[in-house]
DNA sequence: GGACAATCGATTGTCGACAATTCTATCCAC
DNA sequence: GTGGATAGAATTGTCGACAATCGATTGTCC
């Protein structure tokens, strides 16, 4: 079978992997098992099987070059983790996220990355600071190029980093494994008109309150950014669903 | 195999159980499967098990009167949940959260149930608050009586109905997973000298705060009231580290 | 034509057997 | 004694076969 624990840093807690949350790469055992599971998790989160679609068992392993066996414990370790659904007897889909969660998982990345920013402004370093600025500059020459893909890929490694400077592993696992979930609702906040360019300043506003070392101005400035980004995503969705 | 998601309301998102966040009761069949994992949880989260001990796939099997196939299901599900660390070919053990990420764990329940106070502010209804309000009369009477457990238990149903009362399904599942990993460590808080009489206070002060329904007074006294808990547990540690 | 029952194919669930690996105890050299 | 190799036991990992279940299709009766 297949799904390991395997041990990141000091926190075994609810594998996720994807990140690295103090700096250390997971170096994982080039054994078939648990690279079935990300590779399965890759599949699905890259969208290359789309929502609702049945994942059968025996399919899987062929395509995969794995057995059954295999491919089941990936299937409860993904079923476990909210990405894909399995009935009694009738086999495992991907999850569907309706708005209405996609809405709540955002509500609930807002008041983790809150945490999160406190933390990191009372540890951040100068050399974190000037990091930071780096990617901002990135994504200024992106937002600039018209590129809201490589935008988003920057956005998501920003606040990635902002995690690592937290140091609090348990958090930075979750928020990851939400953000996960919902990848598929990302682009319909940031291709609002006007979206990309208030984006920034607010990535502007959060560095320079991380910078300052303030707690609170590290939870604020994130907030103030976060929710203007639920808003954005709540009227996105009213949107669609007129449409 | 045993391992399924059964749909609990409209959130089939990492399947937890233990609460009802909507009130329905999570029917499950009586199949051996699902309640197999049930089972086993139950057994971890009471302490049947002690931390680091090991959990020989046979010897499970033979104690639930269960194929060694289900008890791996179940175990993979319980890994990835995070209340038990499996090794490649070294079997599995459950898993000892250390006291800092014991910590950790708490901080992020403050910063969810932070949140969820917002919203149960905004969705609470005068039964609602009559509820609460009994459940603190029985909460002073076990103070009274000297009974921690008692008070301990009731504390969680308060804070449960909470959860409810807010309606964020997400959120209150992820709070809840992170409880039944940290439950260990609620008697370290709950047995410090005079916590039992100001933690009462605390509560009423929150349910003042969610019936006046103003979303910043509900967030702001359970914040007020888990961050003390959190300083409580700091201290608990040191002392027993000390010790 | 529509409701209902029976059948069949596809898929999941479970078990037993065996291979692979790790752990433990023993033995031996020094 | 101590360290290291070695054999054996214990345990996990994987596979194949078969039973159980579900969904769809077909057939039947009214």
């Amino acid at each position: 079978m297949a799904a390991y624990s395997y041990p990141r840093g000091e926190f075994g807690f609810m594998k996720t992997a994807l990140i690295e949350v103090e700096g250390q790469a997971a170096e994982e055992p080039a054994r078939g098992g648990v690279s079935l599971y990300r590779k399965l998790r890759e599949a699905i989160v890259d969208g290359r099987f789309q929502p609702n679609e049945r994942l059968v068992e025996a399919d899987l392993a062929r395509v995969f070059g794995a057995g059954r066996t295999a491919i089941r414990a990936a299937l409860v370790r993904l079923d476990q983790e909210g990405l894909v659904e399995r009935q009694p007897n009738r086999g495992a889909r991907v999850r569907l996220v309706s708005d209405r969660e996609a809405l709540e998982i955002e509500e609930v990345r807002v008041a983790l990355e809150q945490m999160l920013a406190r933390h990191a402004a009372t540890r951040i370093t100068p050399g974190d600071v000037a990091e930071l600025r780096g990617i901002l500059e990135e994504m200024t020459a992106r937002v600039e190029a018209g590129d809201p893909i490589g935008y988003s890929e920057l956005n998501s490694k920003f606040h990635e980093m902002i995690w690592a400077i937290a140091g609090q592993g348990v958090a930075a696992t979750l928020v990851a494994n939400l953000k996960s979930q919902s990848i598929r609702f990302q682009y319909r906040t940031i291709l609002q008109p006007g979206r990309p360019d208030r984006s920034l300043r607010e990535h502007r506003l959060i560095v320079d309150a991380l910078a300052s070392g303030d707690p609170d101005a590290g939870e604020t400035a994130m907030r103030d950014h976060l929710s203007r980004v639920v808003e954005t995503l709540k009227q996105a969705i009213a949107r669609h669903r007129g449409y």
